[in-house]
DNA sequence: TATGAATGAGCGTTCATTCAT
DNA sequence: CATGAATGAACGCTCATTCAT
């Protein structure tokens, strides 16, 4: 089937354009033809996989979802204490955003857009791991007493808010503030 | 001088219109006619006050920072231990962002945008707020060994985290949040 | 009636003013404000002289007629030979203009604007003034064989041609091609 | 290269429309749509040949340059006696403003447009072919005394003031005024 | 499938004109 | 009379989308 092949492969490079244009001029100063140009096509050929500039958006999107995903599977497999396994998450987490700095970047634009690109999904699997994660802690008897589920969402925003901050003042050092997220979130948490 | 008043007036007017516009439908799908709608007044008379669309939303971002400072400013003139000070200020700052769900909507669109709005000195300000605290509360022994200013970004991060989760979900509680937030972000950091 | 004497003084200032500022920038690229501020006045209070924008171009122009005709009535009153008076009608023509380069620069913006400015007749009295020189001369003698009145355009035309290479090129210098037209347009015409 | 061919043919018919349009109405007046509307094409097509409406008049303008150059060339390439050549240059020049009364038209536009429009290069081309002709008939020993480069001015302006007079006033016969110039700007001259 | 010329709805901005004060 | 804030029609330009080739 070369043809799936190929519109996949044609879908993915036109992603990776179409991020690279986005996290570089914003979503909403970047036009078809830029997106085209960077992907070395024309412009209507866009349209041969998308069905409209907002699609571009959502696909982008939707890629980091998936990936994110998966950063968030992998940091759950380890193994070891509850509270070690939240600060790999952290860390993990943290890496992966410093490590696609254009993935974050676009992260901006679709909390400006309205359109209904699930981001609220991302931040409830994240959510849901270190809540997960937190439980275990319980049970294993490491929790400080009074954190529970509830606390899930403040880790979660501590690494976001980060993100922001680096998104405003690119100077912030995103992959430093790793350990000091891990020392507030987790290890202020233990019993 | 009855000029300086109206037109100071009729800015403001038109702010509000513009807010609660822009945090309705986004600044991107936000007309200048909406605005000027919203305001009950003609579209041209919106130039009257601004020179653009985007000194409109940039002057609506002048006015958060500034009632944010504001804000920051009343939640430090307390007294008391620095930590309760910090729990204070992260609830201050909570509260007020609940309470001003426009002014927080709009953050978003200052964020995808790439105008030079000095979203980064509100930042600045607000971690060399909880930075300030920590050395308090680090003369006072009552902090954590190894925490100190570097962990203010942390701070700052978790309320702005928890901000961006209900911004995508406007189901988060918010001001619930607050709780959690200070358990994690101030007690979490106690000696 | 001292109104009268207001409302005339009020629009002589206004109509010096956009003289000057038409002549500055081009009738095309005036504004009302541009009138308005140069005649130190407010910008609705041109409407008190004035219908309209083109009312202004209008009247300025009309003021131009008027000393135009004066200037050439002035040059007809001279006594002597014939091809004498059409000589210094020529250069009293082009002394006038070089003497106005505001009236002179607004002609093109008049030529311009398709408004019914009569600009036809102030060409008319030129050629008829001319015209009635060269009949003159006819009649002393003096004009060289074959040439009448339809070359009264030609003489006319010399001037305003010499005008037109002027405003296109202001280092032309119009007030020392007065001898030269009078050579050509004049001397040449002699018997 | 089917590109380029169309895409300059598109040009031409562009610039024949706006030529078309701005002679009928004015420069001033002339909206995108109607020149869009006289191409038969849409509006927003129009920004694919050129990239303003500023554009369209410069290029309409150097369209008429070299169209006038062109028609120099071709008066100043018969053989013959001087002054009679020069003759041929007025009778051409002439010929060709009132077979293109649009062109001619639309040179009052560029009088009045600030733009820098280098229609002094253009006086200057035909004053230097009238010198250069004037400058040979002084040679053959058939111009006047006193009659020199200096008067190449005025045999101009009286061609463009003619077509002057004819723009003010359509019923003037411009074709018919050839003959009195050469006899007036060229017969006047002789020794 | 790929192209890019063509489209036309849409929007930011301007500015002549009006009129309440 | 004088003012200048308010108006809103008008227009240049953009750009997502379409479609003939």
């Amino acid at each position: 089937m070369p043809k799936k092949v190929d519109r996949t492969a044609r879908r993915e490079e036109l992603l990776d354009a179409a991020l690279r244009v986005f996290a570089r001029k914003g979503f909403a100063a970047s036009r078809i033809d830029d997106v085209a140009a960077e992907a070395g096509i024309a412009k209507g050929s866009v349209y041969l996989s998308f069905d409209s500039r907002d699609a571009l958006l959502e696909a982008v999107f939707q890629r980091y979802a998936a990936r994110s995903e998966q950063a968030l599977a992998a940091a759950s497999a380890v193994r070891g204490p509850a509270l070690d396994r939240l600060a790999a998450l952290v860390r993990g987490t943290v890496a992966f955003l410093a490590a696609h700095p254009e993935h974050a970047r676009v992260l901006a634009d679709v909390w400006a857009c309205r359109a209904p690109l699930d981001l609220a999904a991302v931040h409830r699997a994240h959510r849901e791991a270190v809540a997960r994660l937190l439980a275990d802690a319980r049970a294993e008897g490491t929790l400080r007493p009074g954190v529970g589920a509830a606390h899930a969402a403040v880790v979660v925003g501590a690494v976001e808010g980060c993100l922001v901050q680096w998104l405003a003042d690119p100077r912030t050092p995103l992959a430093e503030l790793a350990g000091p997220i891990v020392e507030v979130c987790v290890e202020g948490l233990r019993a």
